[in-house]
DNA sequence: AACAAATACATGTATGTACATGTATTATAA
DNA sequence: TTATAATACATGTACATACATGTATTTGTT
């Protein structure tokens, strides 16, 4: 077993004071709780940026991915397949951003049984705001190289290998 | 950027599929996007294993941090010190366990402010039931080697090096 | 064409997250 | 010693998750 591993003491240092345990029947068991921690941390960073543009971390997906296809128009069920968390309650969330004008609902032509959804103008400007914003506090704060990420896509990528 | 990856075209695909995008900045935004992504099919894993005995995510994390310390008693501060996620509202789950009588509260001696809890006969029964079948589902869908999922731990500890 | 099944979305409920506030107790300071 | 601050927890609110169910529309079958 060779393991190529320059920051062994820091390592389990940073896990174990996170959640003050120190006891991982494994290191496989130990990266599952990693992977938690780091996306609780990922999340917590991203929502200390959004706070001040009045969004959460969901609205704020939702917003990106509707700017994806832009100025085309998505009805519920394509935004939801493209949410990260897939259980996400699209038409709820849709909810408070059309409260907050940042979207408009419409029934579809096509398909009288689809909500289509639109970015307002105001939309376009609050994310590419919050945007910039968060992809400079990202900058700030994760700092790893290219290889090194590229490294954990392939890693993860393998955990998932039975994803069912 | 010497990139050791035997996996670019699964990676690529994998998470692409998951959230039908393929326009990612950088390895540095897809790694995040991965991280997330992955932590979420996680939960997904353990909920799904979890539900036949009655426990959410979250409140199986509570018991299992009680039998760590068990047959001494914990107070809700150093549960909640010991959590995944920090902001969990760790009263309020344990009123749900209380409930369910897995888990009993009194105030402590010592300091009439803190609510000391403890596991009953019947928490650790489903604990340990839990546990096992955790496990074993766990065994089957993660099977990564002990080397990965350590190249995985040195790795996260490096995103997360500017934590704040 | 008429009925059954599938689809798309809305909505309801229980639980959890994130954060603010309230209450009792303990620690600290004037 | 009394007032103030800090601590520990409970509780309230808005939003999200997880899952079930309801309603309108479309598709498929006979």
């Amino acid at each position: 077993m060779e393991i190529i591993c320059t920051y062994t003491y820091i390592c389990v240092v940073k896990l174990e004071q996170a959640i003050q345990s120190t006891k991982f029947k494994s290191e496989v068991q130990k990266a599952g709780l990693n992977i938690l921690y780091t996306a609780w941390w990922l999340k917590t960073v991203m929502s200390r940026e959004l706070k001040e543009f009045g969004l959460t971390h969901e609205q704020y997906n939702v917003l990106r991915i509707l700017k994806g296809k832009h100025p085309e128009l998505m009805c519920v069920k394509d935004i939801a397949c493209r949410m990260i968390e897939k259980n996400s309650n699209v038409p709820r969330i849709i909810d408070r951003l059309e409260i907050k004008k940042l979207v408009k609902r419409a029934t579809s032509e096509a398909d009288k049984r689809e909500t289509v959804i639109s970015l307002t103008q105001s939309g376009i400007a609050v994310l590419e705001a919050s945007t910039k914003q968060l992809d400079a506090a990202y900058a700030d704060t994760i700092t790893i190289c290219e290889a090194d990420a590229a490294s954990i896509n392939e890693l993860l990528e393998k955990i998932r290998e039975n994803e069912n």
